[in-house]
DNA sequence: GCCAACGTTGGC
DNA sequence: GCCAACGTTGGC
């Protein structure tokens, strides 16, 4: 089982849209490297929600529901999206200043890479920010 | 609204 | 292959 931050701007698709679709495809994905985490992400791997520009914070966490295939929204090139349905909404969303003053987090890509959408982190991390959330 | 960070594109 | 120009993302 492996750990993911999955991130999007409410405006154009927030917690609340995938809770009401149930099961909702995470595509557009444009970027290599999120792109390879993509299909490194197996079914039943569990992805931290972030609101990115409005929030900036954590809200729930989603569950990978299907593993990769073709992204029908690209026009061209070797693109993949996967589809994911929530797991559980945190009580407390965990917001970007808690996670940057938090020292256990700081090695988090959302920190040092913050235009990568979809990211890996660790079981501790996990861990840490589930605890905030409560 | 501004700007830093990053990715992509295209001229050379 | 290098690098300047440009576009996008996202925090502030």
């Amino acid at each position: 089982m492996k750990y993911w931050l999955i991130k999007s701007e409410p405006e154009a698709y927030s917690w609340d849209d995938l809770e009401n679709e149930i099961i909702g495809r995470w595509d557009g994905v444009r970027n290599y490297q999120a792109r390879n985490n993509l299909k490194t992400m197996q079914k039943g791997d569990l992805c931290l929600f972030y609101h990115s520009v409005t929030g900036k914070e954590i809200v729930g966490i989603a569950e990978v529901v299907n593993e990769y295939y073709a992204d029908t929204t690209a026009e061209k090139g070797d693109w993949v999206c996967i589809d994911v349905k929530t797991y559980q909404k945190l009580q407390k969303p965990v917001t970007l200043s808690q996670i940057k003053s938090e020292e256990k987090l700081n090695q988090m890509a959302l920190l040092k890479q913050s235009r990568l959408s979809v990211s890996p982190i660790t079981k501790d991390e996990f861990d840490c920010i589930i605890s905030m959330g409560q």
